[in-house]
DNA sequence: GTTATTTGACCACA
DNA sequence: TGTGGTCAAATAAC
């Protein structure tokens, strides 16, 4: 998400405390606004905006502490120079008339994770431009033709940000595509009774608020999936064969659609806390083309892309959580600890 | 064996 | 004709 200028000046305190003071500051605001929606018939609309504006803008600033160490961790490696046979009498045929997409947005962040899966299918030094550009188009162009893709290029003022242009929409059917679903169904849903702990921290330590928000993302994955049942057929379907990024566990196959379900989304809810992804500066683009802007991606419709370890590790690592407690962290973290 | 990445070649467009 | 976007074989990683 663009960062909301949530972060501020914190005056040079250590990120952790930082993040806390944001997490508290989200909790309070929740928790009013837990008050307005109960309590009165009709919550003002400008006021139920400016509290989740507000823990909008501190959630950012949390995860840009994260964000901002984790880096964009391309995986390359060093291949060797294919052969110069290569060029020969079986080119394709078929035309490159190029179907160019149009123009999306364009963002400065400092990692490549935005939610999204990504192919990469070329590199190119560009004239005048110290810097190779890198092509990713979506992966799942293969099986649902989706045309969006992205150009990726490090910045040159700052070598640890990377310019990162979008073209076309996601036509595809990824999950992410689900997550202002699943936050609405909650919404629209009564909190049950096992859910009391959606947004109440219960202690003030980090542990705590770990935990909670792993009851978090079950909890309202869980409403959205009995609210809307297609999702869960629809992830039963999907998981036939996913996309190795696209789970949070993709080395142990569910038995079940709706446990594979479970995974992936409750990964996913996780990681928005854990968001990895945090652009700096948006460039200009129509709203329409960020279908959850203004969410907790902010136009970054998110998804936890590589279920990579050290991402959710540091839920349980740095803010020394304890995942497990839960009888339903398993299926949300595969963690062999 | 399958999947993802690398990289030179191809080709559209300005 | 130069530049930039895409293709696809080769190859590494899993």
């Amino acid at each position: 998400m663009a960062s909301c200028g949530g972060a501020g000046d914190d005056g040079g305190r250590s990120p952790p405390a930082v993040v806390y003071d944001d997490l508290v500051e989200v909790r309070e605001h929740a928790a009013t606004l837990q008050t307005m929606l109960q309590g009165s018939p009709r919550v003002l609309d400008m006021d139920a905006r400016e509290l989740v504006k507000g823990m909008m803008a501190k959630l950012s600033s949390a995860m840009s502490v994260f964000g901002s160490t984790s880096g964009g961790v391309e995986a390359s490696s060093g291949r060797k120079k294919r052969s110069a046979t290569a060029s020969g009498p079986h080119r394709r045929s078929t035309s490159r008339r190029r179907s160019k997409s149009p123009f999306i947005n364009m963002v400065t962040a400092r990692t490549l994770n935005d939610g999204k899966t990504w192919r990469k299918y070329g590199q190119k030094y560009i004239h005048a431009s110290t810097n190779p550009r890198s092509y990713y188009r979506c992966s799942h162009k293969p099986d649902q033709g989706c045309q969006a893709t992205r150009q990726v290029q490090e910045s040159e003022s700052n070598p640890s940000e990377y310019i990162i242009s979008y073209y076309g929409q996601h036509t595809c059917k990824d999950p992410s595509t689900f997550r202002s679903l699943f936050i609405q169904g909650a919404a629209d849903a009564a909190p049950p009774a096992d859910c009391s702990n959606l947004i109440s921290f219960t202690s003030i330590n980090g542990a705590a608020a770990s935990t909670s928000t792993s009851a978090f993302a079950h909890c309202v994955v869980k409403e959205a999936v009995d609210l809307h049942p297609m999702l869960s057929s629809r992830f039963s379907n999907y998981s036939s064969s996913p996309p190795v990024q696209e789970g949070v566990s993709s080395g142990s196959p569910s038995p079940a659609g709706h446990g594979k379900f479970m995974q992936h989304a409750g990964g996913q809810l996780v990681d928005v806390i854990d968001q990895r992804t945090s652009p700096l500066t948006v460039g200009s683009a129509p709203a329409e083309y960020w279908p959850v802007a203004g969410d907790a991606g902010a136009g970054m419709d998110s998804f936890p892309s590589p279920p990579s370890p050290s991402s959710l590790g540091f839920m349980s690592g740095s803010l020394g959580g304890s995942f497990g407690n839960s009888i339903y962290d398993d299926d949300l973290f595969g963690f062999d600890s």
